[in-house]
DNA sequence: AAGCTACCTGACCAATTGGTCAAGAACTTT
DNA sequence: AAAGTTCTTGACCAATTGGTCAGGTAGCTT
């Protein structure tokens, strides 16, 4: 009955195909949201035909669905960064560098996360109830943790993690408004550098975590 | 040529229709993006036909400013509670409550107006880059003011606005991520009062402001 | 060179979109 | 009660949308 034209052994024509489809699709989504998005634009921005597009990914979709669990997938390997140290200091530290390395090269994957569970996560609730929530607890219990050792203050794990991801996110997220406060430029690595520093100095100052 | 049907002495009923019709906007605008909402829907959830809508809105476009403007005075009236106080720990304080009492409050509205700032502010570049920089310039002074009467640490008071817009943004923008990992369930009044206090601790202790 | 599979795409379609309009209903003002 | 204004709305339209499909090409395997 379908067609289903998805090959056993992954051609190398096909990744590249995708490759190239997938990074057009990240861009027009996170400029235009999923609504406002189209399938005639991506094609464009890809610079294929439109029936080309749908040839790799059925459904506009499905095609969605790739571009969010890849920056999702992306999101949560920083936490890799959180898992080593035997600090705050060291571990939140290097999770705030993570992050903000992630928001400075993958702006647009993470505009269309943010964008996505602003709408309350219609695509990815699956994602989002199970992944996150197991990541969260295990990175709450670190926290706690380290509490308990008296490495650091006292603090809601919880609304410490939010505070992190929120202003990490922020520079991705928000890019056009820091761009736009900065005089209209992108910040430059400088910037970027000083942004991470004034964070990390005081979040971790914050949490009673200075070295 | 244009019948332009606007009273020169607003009409109450005009008022009141208007009201009715702004806030099922904000709710679809918010909840599907400006492209994925639709007139016909916020027709419905407004309770009256599109052509009516229409009739007190003549494009979509004109309706989402409307929506994406009053949100952003909203926004910049928290502003009051920065400019009073005498120390950071006052102001600042001052500030988070006020900012988290909006995202609690009008949770679509804050999302309309991310969704916005995120695509790159197509409808509203000039509020951004009038009124937003204005109003960033002189908070940044008066952060300036304090660190300079060594009421708090030498901070870049760009990054920490940034920081506290993230962090009591993330409440609303991100309240279906938060209510995820709350279980299910949207924050309670307590949670609520929990959240303020740990940005609060964080944030004063952190930029070396404590009471 | 024949056969098979993956790849490619112009032309097309049904459904939905933002927006219009004309004809009438409901108020105010005179 | 007539005249003028604001409000209301079903029916309609041109444009765009996501998605389909048939007929073709390119490249590997035998």
């Amino acid at each position: 009955m379908s067609p289903d034209p998805i090959p056993l052994r992954p051609n190398s024509k096909r990744q590249e195909n995708e490759r190239i489809i997938l990074k057009a699709a990240e861009k027009v989504f996170a400029e235009a949201g999923y609504g406002g998005a189209t399938m005639q634009l991506i094609a464009d921005v890809a610079g294929r035909p439109k029936a080309n597009v749908h040839y790799y990914f059925q459904t506009k979709e499905q095609l969605y669905r790739r571009v969010v669990s890849n920056i999702f997938d992306i999101w949560l390997q920083a936490a890799d960064a959180f898992d080593g140290a035997k600090n705050p200091a060291e571990g939140i530290g290097a999770y705030i560098d993570a992050k903000m390395e992630i928001s400075r090269k993958y702006p647009h994957g993470s505009k269309v996360w943010a964008s996505e569970v602003m709408h309350g996560a219609p695509i990815i609730q699956d994602y989002l109830e199970i992944k996150l929530v197991e990541w969260t607890k295990d990175r709450a219990e670190v926290i706690q943790n380290w509490i308990d050792q008296g490495l650091m203050d006292p603090i809601s794990p919880r609304h410490l993690l939010y505070l992190l991801w929120a202003t990490t996110q922020h520079y991705a997220d928000f890019g056009h408004q820091v761009e736009t406060l900065n005089g209209g430029f992108p910040l430059d690595l400088d910037q970027w550098q000083e942004a991470k520093s004034s964070i990390k100095r005081i979040v971790l100052k914050g949490i009673g975590a200075e070295e």
